[in-house]
DNA sequence: GGTGAAACTTCTAATAA
DNA sequence: TTATTAGAAGTTTCACC
């Protein structure tokens, strides 16, 4: 849980890999004007400390027939059960993110479909889970701000 | 919006590069007993095609400061300044993903930031938007499930 | 479509500044 | 900490199945 101090060439350098992996390490230098080596021992070390998880890519899951996505409200009958739930909930491959939260639901997740049909197979498999009193269902209409146009400084520069 | 056909190949292909980006063509194609040309040649196709969208760096937010996450829903005076709304919205670094929803709320946003007084700002600067009736704030208190871990072949091959 | 090998680019680690 | 450099590793192309 420690926090880690970057300085700028290390935002900067996330800057370029967040926006593509692949970035060459000498184009990132040659921008930085620092060297290509240089790049590989600050990436390096972001890596060691954790920051760089890992690399994923960026799918179009509309493309491949998912353009279904929605928000699922789920109310608890007790709030012991919610690791049991979790559980259940992560048994479904659509069921994408989950988080445990405070204030007007227990479980918070969303759910990726191909269409209406088989989202509601999917919201009926939730809701036939033991330990879930009820759900809310929020279909998205449109997917307007996406993690990935965030570049770090935006974030970092903030106050 | 065109649908994609993809073979069983291509989706071990996507399986792997999701898991992390920089899997070496050689090893994939060791993997799935076809050539390194051939994983190459299928990548490029998937990107000519918008598949494979880009790449990103997965960052430990926490590891940098960043620990609170938060849903806001939002409830609008009216539907149609959802489009200024939502560029509004745009403009605030923290507010990391947006959709236009049906059922309670009419937008729903994640946002990301360092502690509750953090977040109170952001959240405050999200009521000041001019469009907006009211929010209501639900706080994560655990992630429990993370887009990263799907891999593709799950999602394919269920009904 | 796929292959395998050559040509090219990038990465990495060791050494030196 | 950073730069340089050289060898290893990965990618891309292409003539040929």
């Amino acid at each position: 849980m420690s926090k880690v101090k970057l300085d700028e060439i290390d935002h900067q350098i996330l800057d370029m890999l967040i926006d593509n992996t692949r970035t060459p390490f000498t184009d990132i230098a040659k921008k930085l004007l620092i060297s290509a080596g240089t790049v590989h021992v600050r990436v390096k070390k972001m890596e060691e400390a954790g920051i760089i998880k890992g690399s994923s890519l960026t799918i179009d899951y509309v493309k491949l027939g998912y353009s279904f996505i929605a928000y699922v409200g789920v109310f608890l009958e007790k709030t012991h059960q919610t690791k049991f739930v979790l559980e259940r909930l992560n048994e479904i491959p659509n069921v994408t993110v989950a988080h445990i939260t405070t204030g007007k639901f227990n479980i918070f997740c969303k759910i990726r479909a191909k269409d209406t049909t088989h989202a509601k197979n999917i919201i009926f498999k939730i809701d036939d889970i033991e330990g879930i009193s009820r759900t809310e269902t929020m279909i998205s209409l449109e997917e307007s701000i996406n993690d990935k146009k965030r570049l770090m400084h935006k974030i970092f520069n903030e106050l």
